[in-house]
DNA sequence: AATTATTTTTAGCCTTGTCTAAATATTATT
DNA sequence: AATAATATTTAGACAAGGCTAAAAATAATT
């Protein structure tokens, strides 16, 4: 078993390891965590000692399957008990991170099944992030920065890379909501902004805002 | 705000309260808890000078009004939590307990309001223990021991004492659930055991057993 | 009232997880 | 290749929460 603290840790090193494909440095960890280097240091060697990631001196770590399972498994309970907190409850895709980071860590695997089947197995929190399934597998789906659109492409708005509830405030007030259809109407040279049509209107975007929305091409 | 196990102290000094008219002693808690009385004594000073206990050194403690509320409140998650696994999540009383102690101490007030309002707003928890509301305040029922019922008395099953999975399993195994109505047939002055008609079926009941089961006379 | 038994507290130590400051490796730059 | 800059680790400290063993206070018995 692990603490709430290691499982923190797995939880970051895993997010972390999806962006790159070298080993995970120690302060790229303490940013994420924001704690400090040395204290990332220091569970490192305890959770190397455990088995989960594999760890070489001043060489950044790497999950083992052990590793991996653990955190994805964390991972998808903190994604279902968003989806649950949404659906159910009505909260809103901004007020759920906190309280997930809490659930997250509550230990019974019957809980996470019914909580699962309860909610009729779903695929994608609110946010849009894929639910790894039981054994920790993740299905990618094909999602393109809207930024990279070219003019007169069009595709579905699947999922936000920044989930902070000022963004997610920001999209709910422009009317923008998974599922939408979005289409290129112009981009602007000068500062990468977008004029585009979601549903029937037409909104200008900044580049900030077309980096942190993925589409599937359509 | 208090950690973890301030808020198990605080439990198990509200729970310890309610059974007795006098201070709650060190060796009290430590025995609910499963802890040492040394380690009491610490975190007596703590929750202290937290203002949630009124301590005189060797003269055992008392919650204060900010401490009742306090624990009333975590005692009111871990019954609602209760009611959610039980009624919405399929799981049996006896398997709830352990869940709903981790799960009473997350914090977010809107999700115990959710979970309360899409619960129906529920009185009692699901071995008939009532649960406080926002106030900290218990409504009390004048409950009865089962083995307190003269012969020819009846009343209705209305909650356990003892709230052991093993326990709760004989009560399902010999079909007593919450609602159902006993009577009693026949008091033995031997070994005080029952004879009772519980909905169709006679059972005879041990005196163990009824010291454990309260009864709303009808 | 004096002595014994029990309860409670204190003193000192341990573990977990954190920190700061200093030392050491590695990487980048001239 | 030598030096500067950055990243990482180590050493030592601290707070929370727990423990054991010993001391002190209270309660029970004779």
């Amino acid at each position: 078993m692990f603490t709430l603290s290691e499982e923190n840790y797995l939880k970051a090193i895993y997010h972390l390891e999806l962006d790159t494909d070298k080993g995970v440095s120690t302060n790229a960890i303490a940013e994420k965590l924001e704690t400090k280097a040395s204290s990332v240091s220091d569970m490192i060697k305890k959770l190397s000692d455990k088995k989960v990631i594999i760890y070489k001196k001043y060489k950044g770590v790497t999950l083992t399957e052990l590793g991996k399972k653990t955190a994805a498994n964390i991972v998808r309970k903190h994604r279902l008990w968003e989806v649950f907190l949404v659906e159910k409850l009505n909260f809103s895709w901004d007020e759920v991170h906190e309280v997930a980071e809490q659930l997250e860590h509550i230990k019974s695997p019957k809980l996470i099944d019914q909580i699962d089947a309860f909610l009729g197995f779903p695929t994608h929190d609110p946010h849009g992030d894929p639910i790894p399934d039981k054994e920790g597998n993740l299905k990618t789906v094909d999602k393109s920065l809207l930024s990279t659109l070219l003019k007169n492409e069009s595709g579905i708005c699947i999922g936000v890379d920044d989930s902070s509830s000022e963004f997610l405030q920001f999209l709910d007030k422009k009317g923008i909501t998974l599922g939408k259809k979005i289409t290129i109407l112009d981009k602007e040279e000068f500062d990468n902004s977008l004029s585009i049509l979601i549903g029937e209107k037409k909104l200008s975007i900044s580049n900030k805002i077309a980096n942190n929305l993925y589409i599937k091409k359509s």
